[in-house]
DNA sequence: AACTGTGAAGAGTTTCACAGCG
DNA sequence: CGCTGTGAAACTCTTCACAGTT
């Protein structure tokens, strides 16, 4: 009985932000497709998959839907995310609000460098990666996120693997490598920059996604 | 004679890391199918709207394929990054060694808060935003990174689209709204989150991209 | 009357499978 | 023989258009 396409997933964070951030009690789909920047079949097709929670002639209500589409995400529950790599984009991350939203909660952060071993921040201290696995476990770490530089990032996401995270978020610009099962979601700055490069010197910039 | 598919860009510059970090001088699609975690008739494909730089019963020369994706990705030209919002974010980003790579220079920071304002990142002093517009000019800024909070983001876009800004990397979580033919891209690390928050509560990590 | 939900058409993307070249 | 380049098939995603509901 499901089934949500890819492509729609995509877009269910989007949706839940935008109708948070309504003042409204019910919005058509017209309206959220509006500020989500998409066509309004898409938004109704997308929400068509987690069931028929609109109200013909009137829309939905922003309440409800932002409860399905949080349920459907699996916002109910409450991810322990863990950090390797505690350069500056690592330690911006953790000091980052938007983990300590509705859904995720920074448990750990890690480092291979003695140096940095000790140090706080955002409140919690850089434990050594020799503690990585055990905590995984004691603190039920579910999404690791990949900070350390390209060099490095591979070792990290097999230790994560073993250690058995099974949700990885990768901001090392390399290809991770991992068995079947395991969710990697890129997150690459210079491929960004690459693609921005291709579409300017186009001059002609159509597209988005 | 041009027109190469939105899908196809997207991997040419994972393609390039791939290559550029190959030891031999001539790889098979096959080969670089492994490298870069995709069907190697999608390689070939991909590739195939280059040109047909292949050599039959052999495979691709790396160096002159190197040179033919950069070159598509209008990688020959070097592009000026700017980046507005120096909070943790932007720091880390301003030191960040993949602009540095290939094609990019970041050349222009910015902050509206005075407080940072003078202040020096990986090399550069932050300005305060008054001077954006000039700057844009005369340094040809062709590339805007917003990483600013949520709030302040639209106001930072509109003023990239007024300086002439057409291509703009967004990291405030926020759907921009913008003129046709500006280009934007999201990186947007709770969307990211939420996505891995849907695969893992269905427990049967499938997926990517 | 207003708006949802959805079949069906259309566009884009992936994969297959193999002809054709080196 | 090995590997590219590519038509064609299969699949996915988007958009249209409208029947159906409130």
């Amino acid at each position: 009985m499901k089934g949500i396409p890819p492509a729609t997933v995509q877009r269910l964070p989007i949706y839940l932000r935008c109708l948070t951030e309504y003042g409204e009690p019910t919005i058509s789909s017209e309206r959220l497709a509006e500020l989500a920047r998409v066509n309004s079949a898409k938004v109704r097709k997308d929400l068509s998959f987690l069931g028929s929670y609109g109200t013909r002639g009137v829309g939905y209500d922003v309440d409800h839907l932002v409860h399905q589409v949080g349920r459907e995400l699996g916002l109910t529950e409450d991810w322990a995310v863990c950090i390797v790599g505690m350069g500056n984009l690592g330690s911006a991350l953790a000091q980052y609000g938007g983990f300590g939203q509705r859904g995720f909660e920074v448990l750990g952060l890690f480092d291979s460098d003695p140096a940095k071993v000790g140090k706080k921040v955002g409140g919690l201290v850089i434990e050594p990666l020799t503690k990585f696995a055990r905590a995984v476990k004691s603190r039920r770490l579910s999404i690791g996120v990949i900070t350390t530089p390209a060099t490095g990032a591979q070792e990290v996401a097999d230790r994560m693997v073993e250690a058995g995270i099974t949700s990885i978020l990768n901001f090392a610009p390399i290809v991770l490598s991992v068995p079947d099962g395991i969710d990697v979601r890129r997150v690459d700055l210079s491929t960004e920059l690459q693609i921005c490069s291709f579409y300017l010197s186009r001059s002609s910039g159509k597209r988005a996604s």
